[in-house]
DNA sequence: CTCCGCGGTTTGAACGATCTAATACAGGAC
DNA sequence: GTCCTGTATTAGATCGTTCAAACCGCGGAG
């Protein structure tokens, strides 16, 4: 109800008897002030329930302790929810670090651009958080060439041999997708597969290329890479990936499917279930997907979880260390390994 | 690369010839300044490249222009993707009314009052969105006691009749559920079914019992009201789903399920095509669900779509209205109309 | 001729914090 | 007693903008 303005420096300042500026040491540098000054500055601050107001000295400090994160545009597919579950992650995480989380909207990576220019020369932002890096992206580049404190969710896909030889990696986070699709597929192997098909996207992505290469390392080590098979979808959806998976199984020997995402495993599910009825002699097909969104568990899919959490976790201590000016303080990258979440389609057939 | 500061508003003064209140003028009030002046300051600004800063301005006139949203828990079921549409669309109406979209966390709702406390203390943040509104929900109250401009993508769910009389509405923006499942029903009517069951959330909830009522108006507009066949699920989920469609199901003249949400229909879906398979005598069974998640698409099932993009257009206007100090100048609430997306699962039986 | 009013512009203060430099004071060396 | 050193605290300037009031020149009324 009052409408009494809040507390300010000075008026903290004036209940204990004090100037301003040893208030704000008080907070931010208490070792400089006596035991005695500082527990009665402390007792006033507590007593005028006084918070510091974050806009002025982001004014003074040119410190705003806030990261712009574009939204994931909605790619309508069921994978996007691995984003959105980021997304959470990072704002917890940059709450539990100090940091906010302020959002933009952009078409493409062009107004990406001239958006991180209008956020920092207005607003004074100190970090961006990118998401789906791809090849020959551009916003990695402005961002480093600009010395704007940065993050992105995925590696740079570039070829290592057309950059410079100078290695200016910047920092990053990312997913191992490799092991994890070598781990569905050993988990596979240990269940007594033999002929394990990947169901993946067109050769090009670094994502799905990675993807496709931990299974193939898997089925090598097992000395089974000779009679790798791969049928690759147009796109990802659940309709190509049943289109897939009828490809695959016409060779009556494949009895297991590594999918490159849940929405081509949902697809392969519904193909092999449908073999299932018109073919019972057959054996069970199992099936594996990747980024266990919530259909995974509602479907009882095996697949393989991205732990978001520590990516954003990750992802924050960087930021924070390039905000705070030790930009070498951690390491500048981390590829964070994902975990089977193993379920019905790839349990001993019942 | 040159790290020279920004222009300022000194700098483009002194570029122009004039004052910095003359500047000011000419992005504030440019009516009061003379054409000519006006022009020549423009073309300065536009020599510089100026941008306001507006930490500076919000320090002087305490308006931030940024809403605060606490990120809607992970819900783990499908129908979480919902909200995750309407932030993506609310970050995108907010950038073009001018206003920005900040995330915090909380972990109940105690927790989201300290905070919005917090950040009104310390950032001047000028407005709230809510999400996820229930009965008797205290986040309300606490902002409109403390004349918090906010808007909620929710009704108050609170009894009429436990208020005071006073009809303290506040500003809220809402799907309008009834409707949605009136139009799923109407349509199955309209396709000849006469016996439709509804699988619903535990009575109680006020987002559950809405979309009951359009179900059971459609039926009773229809003559059909005597036979309405009703089976409510525990919780909500894909298991659930298929444990109610079963027991719907033991009825033979039950040839349509209208599902409280997708993720009970996904359930469904899969009772019926088993139903298919073990009894191919029997009618074919109709679904349809709510939210049109990408899930719904992905499986072909007709489902009730939110049109979150109206929702968040409308939320925006309604907070920039209330935060410029005209909360009247709209309609203080809106009931946004759903529509009907038209799939596979009430097709003509194949 | 003086004075008033008025539109256009300028000046100085203010928002609330931090930075820099100055000050007060106590204790020790000579 | 004087001078120096070092520590705890304070005063004033500053960040970039807007608010409030003052200023200035000019035309018209008295």
């Amino acid at each position: 109800m009052a409408q009494e303005s809040r507390p300010t420096l000075a008026t903290v300042a004036a209940h204990a008897k004090v100037s301003r500026q040893t208030v704000s040491n008080v907070l931010n540098s208490p070792e400089v002030v006596l035991p005695d000054t500082r527990e009665r500055v402390l007792r006033a601050i507590a007593e005028l329930d006084y918070r510091p107001n974050v806009v002025a000295r982001q004014l003074r400090t040119r410190r705003s302790y806030v990261l712009g994160l574009r939204m994931p545009p909605t790619t309508d597919g069921i994978s996007g929810q691995v984003l959105d579950r980021f997304l959470h992650a990072l704002t917890d995480e940059a709450q539990r670090a100090g940091l906010r989380v302020m959002l933009f909207t952009a078409d493409d990576d062009e107004a990406e651009i001239r958006e991180y220019e209008n956020l920092r020369a207005t607003t004074g932002i100190d970090g961006f958080v990118l998401t789906a890096t791809h090849e020959g992206d551009p916003r990695t580049r402005w961002l480093a060439d600009h010395d704007v404190p940065f993050v992105s969710f995925g590696r740079p896909w570039d070829d290592a041999g057309t950059g410079d030889g100078t290695s200016h990696e910047h920092a990053w986070v990312d997913i191992d997708g490799r092991a994890g699709t070598r781990a569905a597929t050993r988990h596979l192997l240990d269940a007594g597969h033999r002929h394990i098909a990947f169901l993946g996207w067109p050769e090009g992505s670094g994502v799905g290329d990675d993807r496709h290469a931990g299974w193939y390392e898997a089925l090598a080590d097992a000395g089974l890479a000779g009679d790798a098979v791969v049928h690759r979808t147009m796109d990802d959806g659940v309709a190509q990936g049943a289109a897939a998976a009828n490809r695959a199984l016409v060779r009556d020997d494949v009895t297991a499917l590594v999918c490159v995402s849940d929405s081509i495993a949902l697809g392969a599910l519904a193909a092999v279930r449908e073999l299932a009825t018109s073919r019972p002699d057959r054996a069970p097909v199992a099936v594996t997907g990747f980024d266990d969104t919530p259909v995974a568990g509602a479907v009882d899919l095996t697949s393989v979880a991205q732990p978001v959490g520590d990516v954003a976790a990750r992802a924050v201590e960087l930021l924070r260390a390039q905000i705070d000016g030790r930009p070498d303080a951690v390491n500048r990258q981390a590829l964070i390994e994902p975990y089977l979440v193993v379920r019905g389609t790839t349990r001993a057939p019942r």
